[in-house]
DNA sequence: GTTCATAAATGTACCCGGTATGGTTTAGGC
DNA sequence: GCCTAAACCATACCGGGTACATTTATGAAC
């Protein structure tokens, strides 16, 4: 078998073809506006040749976007989940991400509420993963583990719209990364140390 | 013009008619095998007449499932934003919600992914409501109160979640809901002091 | 009771995302 | 050079949802 060059290389090829088409279509005239078969089209293969390649419509922008919260627990060395994380996204707000290639489609996500509830769905998808593996880090059970996964969750989600809305409005990616880093301190301070410090102010 | 009894009477027994029907089949043979023309032809009406009253085919199951957390808080009264959601869900847990009506649209909705999305999709939606009503109530600026929402609102749906799965699953509403109740404590007590009373059990 | 405006309900045809089928090209191992 | 298998394609189909033009029923005014 061994499946070797030119055959893969032209199937990576098509798949990116289609992928870049799409991004630039659904840049020029909303992801909504333009249909399928026009990106098959234009992308010069088959409406179901398109599909062999992605699985729905949204993955031909979200594909490669997911993050995968419930690696960076499980590779959480001696550090608590929440440390885990938190140093994560630190980094991510710190050094450059590499924001340049992924402008378009942040854009391009951001202008759809389609779109937007993918990214939101996909973080849901990823909420049980994280449940597993904090219930293997921790010893909580029952609800614990869920709860703070949903929590986790539900604050890097809000942390990454407020992102790539900036990205999506103009702001400049060093200024929005300044900002996320600030940001990443608070949500996870509230994840740690909850509402009560925020409210009581007894710092 | 009056708009007058009969019609609307006329109409509101449609409705309901065309919701039960949706409901009764969805039980019976799944809500993914169910088509909304079948629904429609079994109580007597026209897709397009279906699609006149409701506006998808999830809101024939989801419609008034709706919770309106932002509506808790606006009518906190002198409590904290948190206590009065608190005790709202307290209230759920202790009292009887009467769930006997809405067994088996829980049943329903928990045997299909698209439908459990669903209400969580209507739950996001909720996210931004809820994010302004602590905005009001608030000092906080910036990110905090959205950050907040985004955390109760995941915690409620964890809690729903479980909620809805047992009682799916056959366990009694009494004891479904003496659970709830321990879980609401649990919840709260993470999203008002975070994570870090759980880890370090300080207490 | 008849008439008239209006709102509800309908039939049909359509759009779009996604799938099933079955056939044709093409690459790669031998 | 041949043969298998993968990639590709055209076409037809399905189900959710909408547009449009038309009919049917309702309430009100006379």
């Amino acid at each position: 078998m061994m499946m070797s060059g030119l055959r893969e290389r032209k199937k990576e090829q098509t798949r990116r073809r289609i992928a870049e088409v799409a991004l630039r279509l659904f840049d020029e005239r909303g992801y909504d506006a333009v249909t399928v078969n026009e990106v098959a089209e234009a992308a010069g293969v088959a409406k179901v040749t398109l599909f062999a390649y992605f699985p729905s419509k949204d993955s031909l922008v979200l594909d490669g976007v997911k993050e995968d919260t419930a690696a960076i627990v499980a590779g959480r060395g001696e550090r608590t989940p929440l440390q885990a994380l938190r140093e994560h996204y630190r980094r991510m707000g710190r050094d450059e991400i590499d924001v340049g290639g992924l402008l378009t489609r942040i854009r391009v996500i951001s202008a759809s509420p389609a779109l937007l509830a993918g990214v939101q769905q996909a973080h849901m998808g990823q909420r049980e993963e994280l449940a597993c593996a904090l219930a293997e880090a921790l010893p909580e059970r029952g609800l614990a583990p869920r709860l703070m996964a949903a929590q986790i969750t539900a604050a890097i989600t809000t942390l990454q719209e407020a992102f790539f809305h900036r990205l999506s409005t103009g702001v400049s990616p060093e200024e929005a990364g300044r900002l996320l880093g600030e940001e990443v301190e608070l949500a996870f301070d509230l994840l740690e140390y909850g509402f009560a410090t925020l409210k009581g102010d007894k710092s």
